[in-house]
DNA sequence: ATCAAAATCACAAGAATAATGTTATAATTT
DNA sequence: AAATTATAACATTATTCTTGTGATTTTGAT
C-alpha cells in the first residue's frame, strides 16, 4: 500500500467516524507514527482535516462543506460511472459545456475521447487536463479565480457564456432535495445557471449521496433538466415529481464501466 | 552536466548551425548515442527540432516563428532583467494585464511578489503558477485556446477585456523595426491592443535581438507605449524617432539580477 | 538485393529523489 | 513532575528517473 492509497484511507475512517486515533492508524497500516504524523500534517495542509492530540478530526469550520471536500476525494468509482453515462449523450463534433466540481473534471478526460469536440468549461482541472489535445477545441472562461472551487466565476465569466452557444450543458451539483437542486455559493449558482441558459439541452449529475441535503441557494429545479444523471434510483417523493414531465432519468451503472 | 542542461545545450547548438550531428553532441557531452536519441526525441515532441538521419534539424516548417521557438528556451536571463526592471513600474494593490508569452510567464513569476496584486492574464502559464496563491488575485481571460501560444484569444478574450480595466498592460512582442512592433498572427495582436486599450498605463517588453525583424501585422507603434523596456539600447534610429516624444525607454541590466 | 550505418527496443545498472523509520529533544496534558 | 504526544534531524530503505548495453529492426546507398 502506497502513500496516496493510505492517506485516502484515511480520509475515510474519518468520514465515517469524524475522528481518528493516531496510534489506532499506525498500527491498522503497519507503518511508524511519524508516517502517520506526516499524513496528517499535509493533509491538515491540505485543509480536509484538523490534528489533535492523539489523531485528527474532519475541520469543524465548516460543516456541509467540510463534507463536501471530503466526498471530492472519494468515491472515484461513483463519478467515472456518472461520467461514463453522460458521454452517452456527447457526439463527436458537440459542443459542450462542463462545469466547475471535480466530478465534471472526471467528465472532461472522458469527453476528450469522443473527438472532435468542443468543450466550454470554467473548470481550471479541465483546461489544464484538455488544453492542447488535439481533436478538442478549449474554449476556457474566464473571470476570478476560485481557489475553494479551483475554477473561474463571477461577471467575466458570466458574459463569455451570454456569447456562447452549446449543444449541451453538464451541471453537477452537491445538493439536491425534494425536486430541487442547491449549492452554497451564489456565484457558482450564477455561473452554472448562465450556462444552462446557452445551451441547447442541459443535464444534471447528481451522486444519490447528495439527495436530502440542502444549501443556502437554489440552483434549479429538476424539471429544468432535460436529463438526470444518478448512481442510484432517485428517491421516491424526487422521482413521481418528475415522472410526468419531459425530464429523463439516468442510472448510471457503477459496474460496467469502460 | 544534468539532463535539463544538455538539452538546452543542444537547442543552442542547434540555434548556431540550423543542424548537429549525433555522434558529434554524444562525444562532446560524453554520454552514450542513446541518450542523445532520447534528448532528440523529447525536443522532437515539444516541436523544437526534426530529428534527421545521424542527427537534428530545426524544424524547416515555419522559418521565423521556429526561430521564435527556439528563443523561447533560452535567454532566461534577458528575461528575468527584464521582468525585474518591469516588476519596479507595479506597487502593491495595483491592478496588471499580462499577455501571453514565455516573457510574460516570467513576469508574472516576478509580479507575484508584489503583492496583495490583481493580475489579469490569457497567459495559460501564468493561470497555473499563480492560481491558489493568496496575495495575489488572479483574473483568467477566457478564449479559444491556442496551443501554439499557450493562452486564450478569440472574441470572448476581448470582450472580457472590455468590461475590466488595469494600471498597467505589459505587452512583448517577438520583431520590431524602426519605430513599429509587429506579430504574426492576428489574432494575438487583437488581445494586446484590447489590452492596451483597457489600461491606464502600457509597456512593452522587447528583447534587444528582436528589434530588426518584422511580421505580417503591425502590432503597434512604439511611441503608442508609456514605457518601453528592452535588454540594451535601441537602434539608433529607434530611439531617435522616439526621443522627443512622452515614451520612457529603460535598459534591463543582466547583473543586478535580484 | 545486400550491406553497413543508424535507429529502436527491452532490459539492467546506476544515480537521484522520495518515503519511511529511528532516535533524541521539546511541548502538552494530567 | 511523570507520562504521553509532537517535532526535528538524521539514517535507512523504496521508488523513480536516467543512462547504458546489447540484441534486433529499419533505413539508405550501392
Amino acid at each position: 500500500m502506497k502513500r496516496e492509497e493510505r492517506r485516502q484511507e484515511i480520509i475515510n475512517l474519518l468520514v465515517e467516524s469524524r475522528a481518528v486515533d493516531l496510534d489506532d492508524i499506525a498500527a491498522r497500516f503497519g507503518v511508524s507514527k511519524m508516517t502517520i504524523h506526516r499524513d496528517l500534517d499535509d493533509l491538515e495542509r491540505a485543509g480536509v482535516l484538523r490534528k489533535v492530540r492523539g489523531g485528527a478530526t474532519i475541520d469543524p469550520g465548516t460543516r456541509f462543506e467540510s463534507d463536501f471536500r471530503f466526498r471530492e476525494l472519494q468515491e472515484a468509482d461513483v463519478k467515472r460511472a456518472l461520467a461514463e453515462t453522460a458521454a452517452d449523450l456527447v457526439e463527436p463534433g458537440m459542443t459542450v459545456m462542463i462545469n466547475d466540481g471535480s466530478m465534471a473534471s472526471v467528465l472532461g478526460d472522458v469527453l476528450a475521447e469522443k473527438k472532435p469536440v468542443t468543450i466550454i468549461t470554467n473548470n481550471a482541472a479541465i483546461m489544464e487536463r484538455l488544453k492542447g489535445l488535439s481533436g478538442v477545441t478549449l474554449i476556457g472562461l474566464g473571470g476570478i479565480y476560485s481557489a475553494k472551487f479551483n475554477a473561474y466565476f463571477g461577471i467575466v465569466t458570466e458574459e463569455a457564456l451570454s456569447r456562447l452557444r452549446a449543444d449541451i450543458a453538464f451541471i453537477s451539483t452537491p445538493a439536491a432535495s425534494g425536486r430541487l437542486a442547491y449549492h452554497m455559493d451564489e456565484a457558482v449558482v450564477r455561473t452554472k445557471r448562465a450556462m444552462m441558459t446557452s445551451s441547447r439541452r442541459t443535464c444534471l449529475l447528481i451522486n444519490s449521496r447528495r439527495f436530502g441535503h440542502t444549501a443556502l441557494h437554489v440552483l434549479a429545479d429538476l424539471a429544468e433538466f432535460d436529463t438526470v444523471i444518478s448512481d442510484k434510483a432517485l428517491p421516491h417523493d424526487t422521482s413521481a415529481d418528475l415522472a410526468d414531465g419531459k425530464t429523463a432519468v439516468r442510472i448510471a451503472n457503477k459496474e460496467k464501466t469502460t
